[in-house]
DNA sequence: ATGAAAGCGCTAACAG
DNA sequence: CTGTTAGCGCTTTCAT
């Protein structure tokens, strides 16, 4: 592998010509720059990324550590985050955490270890995983979760609201007993959403009862399961607000397995904009997440916070969107 | 940040006795390794990556470039790829190409840059982008797709078998006009499924057409407007062949809005087995690929091959699964 | 504008 | 078993 003391050789000039010449410093020679960039092609040189980042104390790299990758909500977050970050030159790593503190305490560590330029997660774990980053000066956004008790810069969704609109919704279609499938606890989206729905119970002067509401993780299995176990009560919900894509598949196939017919027996609402919602017997009502802006928004203020340790922390909510369609239309 | 010196001031020893501690080397004194290890858990010391890679030129990660982080079969792939990595103690970057040979290489000459370990990727771009780590040693897989003129490890489906098995069923059910919607041309998994379809019809003794083929990026929105292209010929196909989970959406979308019923007017068979494709009406017949596995493999191949790298390259071919559901059957 | 030389933090010979 | 030391490849003063 070629070093710049060959392409200097080559090009009969010194290492440190080289480096600026490759760097695209202004105090070099346009012909000898020339020169460089030939002997450097002509060697196929590739810098040593590890000795330029020892040396440079960084690397112009962030890492995205979020909860789950075959989770679309997410990879569209990726999106966002790539399309600006690539436009000033940095480079995106994509870890997944898997909804493990774990997995999640590890990625920040070899984030660290890496000396990437800074992070952006969604955070699964506990306060005390970033507190790491916080500690050792590394810049962070956090994506979609709050981080409680730091200052960081937070990108969110305004679900809580989402989710009671949808649920008003529900309840203004005429829906009755309006239940909730969520994710875990702890995981601030979930309880978020789970007050939401609360929210515009209260508002329209329902009860709210725990029998109505199941907690599981964020997935299919899981929302199956809980949705088998809403609908062997005695009393069983007519509506069913849903926190996220993969959980409706879980309870949509719950659905067809007992034979009730999704729409007409129990209207649905769930979070998520799949790609597939519209295409569903019948086509689902969902609360459309801005995930892609949301890592676009994450992105640029990481490299605002780069550029700028001091600046203060902000927090930044964007709206859902509720889209209408025949899943929770009574018939 | 602490670094090894500081370690080593604190533990009262040298810098190597550190290294060799912390790297649990055996040749070292378990009461000194353990007042090493404290002293590096007071300090919260992290090593310094780059330093660390720039020693021992190589790092323990390796690269995957995958063409589309927003289909489920490469998040799938990625699964894989990563459970197989972690395991041995690599980590795994994920890098999106988007289907462009641009960022392909761009993400090929990063991987090089980073001195990682080994790149696995599903090559968008020209065999030469790869040409590269061949130069250069690093070691590669190719998973999804081979590259023409390399002599590298590759891990496929036998999507040419599948896409036959798959029409031929058509066939079966009695459907007289299949039709065909797959990937770009040059794409060797879209040509591969194209020339299955063929196969099939030949077997069949029914002529293939143009006219039935459409081909078009392996998205949604090209698929769509495929779709609606051969609705408004004069000879229309009563069944489609549709290369992947993102294009079934698309033609959906299409049979929906120009009120054509699938599964009774058009029969249905798409690649991928989408967590929602049993859940559309009708349910979806698909080929199910084994895209865990087909990461996994392609992992253990790359570590097979990062330990020896004269092992001889193998190509994997792992087979796919039809799996009959109400869209394929006449009714 | 260019070169000489130091040094980023780590690991691996080599000595002891 | 432990310490001393060199050097990975690059960028960046400092000097010219």
């Amino acid at each position: 592998m070629p070093t710049v003391s060959d392409v200097a050789a080559r090009a009969g000039v010194s290492t440190a010509t080289v480096s600026r010449a490759l760097n695209g410093k202004p105090t070099v020679d346009p012909d000898l720059a020339a020169r460089v960039r030939q002997a450097a092609d002509e060697l196929g040189y590739q810098p040593n990324g590890p000795a330029r980042n020892l040396r440079r104390q960084e690397a112009a790299v962030v890492a995205l550590i979020i909860s789950d990758v075959e989770n679309p909500f997410f990879t569209a977050i990726a999106r966002g985050v790539e399309d600006v970050a690539h436009e000033v030159g940095y480079s995106v790593v994509l870890c997944n955490s898997d909804e493990s503190a774990e997995k999640e305490r590890r990625y920040v560590d070899i984030a660290i270890q890496e000396r990437v330029a800074g992070v952006i997660l969604s955070p699964s774990g506990p306060a005390s995983t970033v507190a790491k980053l916080a500690a050792r000066g590394t810049a962070y956004v956090a994506v979609d979760r709050p981080l409680p008790g730091q200052d960081s810069d937070v990108v969110l969704v305004d679900t809580r609201l989402a989710a009671r609109e949808a649920t008003a919704h529900l309840i203004a279609q005429g829906y009755e007993q309006v239940g909730c499938i969520t994710g875990p606890v702890g995981v601030r989206t979930a309880d978020d959403r789970l007050a939401g729905y609360r929210d515009a119970l209260k508002a329209a002067r329902r009860r709210s009862t725990p029998k109505l509401v199941r907690r599981t993780e964020y997935k299919s299995a899981g929302a199956h399961r809980a949705a088998l176990d809403l609908l062997s009560q005695a009393e069983t919900p007519d509506a069913l607000l849903i926190a996220n894509s993969a959980m409706a598949v879980g309870v949509l196939q719950a659905l067809q397995e007992r034979g009730v017919r999704a729409g007409r027996d129990v209207g649905l609402v769930t979070f998520d904009d799949a790609p597939w919602a519209a295409l569903v017997d019948p086509p689902l009502t969902v609360v459309a997440q801005p995930a892609y802006e949301l890592g676009a928004v994450a992105a640029r203020l990481l490299l605002a916070r780069i550029a700028d340790p001091t600046r203060p922390a902000t927090t930044t909510t964007l709206a859902a969107r509720l889209t209408e369609r025949a899943s929770s239309h009574r018939h």
